[in-house]
DNA sequence: TATGAATGAGTTTTCATTCAT
DNA sequence: CATGAATGAAAACTCATTCAT
């Protein structure tokens, strides 16, 4: 009744094979984007990494743009879940370390998207289908600043932050760490310091223009 | 009989033709990068925009890739120089003017390196061979951070900053031009505002955070 | 357990469900022929408009090209069946009007038929296994000019035809009809009159060449 | 000073490679045309005729389809120029051998050209880009029919012709040599007769008909 | 040394056919 | 027998690189 499996989806009895397979594809080109360049990856590499045959993806997407925004999806929302799960609360600990901690998870995420992010701007077509995906979505980039924004809102309304603009915060932690973790990506390895290891002396300087 | 010299090439007497066709291919390549994505410029491109036929470039670099981190190198350091001629002197105008004056330069310069250096991403190549000439360059991108460093202290020493650590202003202010440089790169067409437009804030908020 | 039974085949108590099924098929191919070019038909594309899975076929036909001959026939069949039953009678109304009326039913079979046979000559094994099939047909192309012949005769001892030649009556009608209908097919849209428009003056050049 | 040549172009010193290689790409394919669907003719098929690389072709035409083309043009040029100049003078010999001559050339033409054209029914854009180049040609298909008109009424004017509508003419001839044609191409090998041989009793009937 | 035509490996995509279930 | 996912051999097309002239 069933029709075949294929060899790399084992499979529980109970699964749906069509929809085994297509994660699979997904998470594979997932790992792949991990591993190397976006524009570097060819069908065939993920028909090999994926143990499967040549002309499968077909089968599930409509081209290989289909696949590599999903991919591009899944990874985006991984990332941007943790980050979002520890998001600090207004009101705990300090204000500064709040800002720091917010900082380390802007790192973190940052720090494994941006060379795919990067990777996606001389590709128009994918970063025009993957924004459509990923605006409709309850994660978007916009968020970050929004919710950052939110925060620093909360604690003025608690009185942990004096009554002056907030707006230029964002920019600045959010510029910040696009530097640091660039700095870091790029420079020659092991001269560089740890982003996280640099980011209090500037959270510190941001509270003080703040107010 | 004479070698033939490349239709291109004028060339006046006592150049070296060698030296001169090889440079001429650097100037096209150098041109072709800022009228399209680097990942689109074929060697065909190069030579018909050059004038030159297809295969000249063999005699001259190792590869494609050769040629274009030679085009690269020569781009980021016409960018840099203007960048570079224009930076503002400790004592003139004011503080903040000299400040919102530097990200201007840096909004420009960012503004036609971006597209470039974002390609570039994708093709670690080409990436590592031009961060090893350019690091090896009298305008290295480390030099923009430092020279904001010298101005910032000699500005402390004419009394016109106040005595405190001044280390975390380069990463705020590079990395806020970065990101209002990305927006408005990426931003739907004239949803979002000049960059130039929302340095000013953030230059306040700066100097207030270093006092 | 009783086999299972295709979705798309109700199917009366009684019959043969592997009859009914392979039958189906060949009714979808035949719909598909007069809805796209024969190139352009999948076996994914009839699997889908039969809604059945896309591996039945096999399992009533060698291949793709004996269920694709099977339709082309019953095709043909359908078409050649409602000319011969239209076919006029001997002493009926006049001559020139049962000529216009056999060219008429003519043009209807060869405007049906003609993008289909003409998609068939880039497919010689096509073309080959449907010529045998038809051959041994009792509808066989070559039983129109029969046709024509028979009535032509009938009414010479009616006395309506001169006691003359018929023989080059058929190879003229049909040809003009051909050529009629060709034309009004690939003519610029609208330019071309239509062929029944144009068949009586040739029916009466045909008749007065008969006498 | 000149590149390299291709293995199959012998080239006298002098020639323009460039065209000759050119011309060698149409030539090959015009041989393919005469030797298989044209729907089967595959970029590999020609580049081996050829004995030339696969991606030579698209060195000189944007795509498959130029090629193709081209081919159907040379193709279509020879058969036309041959049947052409092979055109009877209206006053010489009889009108009736002048037809049955007119009628021999087209079932030369015809009998070459017919299983191309067919083929092309089902390339909608090869048919199109075919009738682009074809039409602004001096040697149109539509000419034939206005030759043989032109023919009719100088024999009109000679008084070898009654004065009567000589318009049903063109499409009773030419339908009747498709038809002839078509059979003979169709009908199982040996059981035909020869168009040729039985083109007289039409012209016969044709020119009856008309006076 | 310059030329530029030729090369051919490599890319994405399609689809008839097979076969485990 | 029906299922329909998997297969993999094509197809058209691109482009960095070579090399006879």
């Amino acid at each position: 009744m069933s029709p075949r499996r294929a060899r790399a989806v084992g499979g529980r009895v109970g699964d749906d094979p069509a929809t085994a397979l297509r994660q699979h594809l997904i998470e594979t080109t997932e790992t792949l984007l991990g591993r190397m360049p976006i524009t570097a990856i060819t069908t065939r590499d993920i028909a090999r990494a994926a143990d499967v045959s040549d002309g499968v993806l077909y089968n599930y997407f409509d081209d290989k743009s289909a696949l590599v925004v999903a991919a591009l999806v899944l990874r985006y929302r991984r990332l941007a879940r943790r980050f979002f799960e520890a998001l600090p609360e207004a009101g705990s600990a300090t204000v500064e370390e709040n800002l720091v901690a917010f900082a380390g998870g802007l790192i973190e995420l940052l720090g494994e998207a941006l060379p795919t992010l990067a990777g996606l701007l001389t590709e128009p077509v994918l970063l025009h289908r993957l924004f459509d995906e990923i605006h409709r979505d309850e994660l978007s980039p916009q968020l970050m600043e929004a919710r950052l924004g939110d925060y620093l809102r909360a604690e003025q309304r608690l009185g942990r932050l004096p009554a002056a603009d907030l707006s230029p915060a964002g920019t600045l932690l959010i510029g910040s760490v696009v530097v640091l973790v660039l700095s870091s990506t790029f420079a020659p390895a092991g001269s560089a310091m740890a982003p996280v290891a640099q980011i209090r002396p500037i959270v510190t300087t941001i509270l003080r223009g703040l107010g």
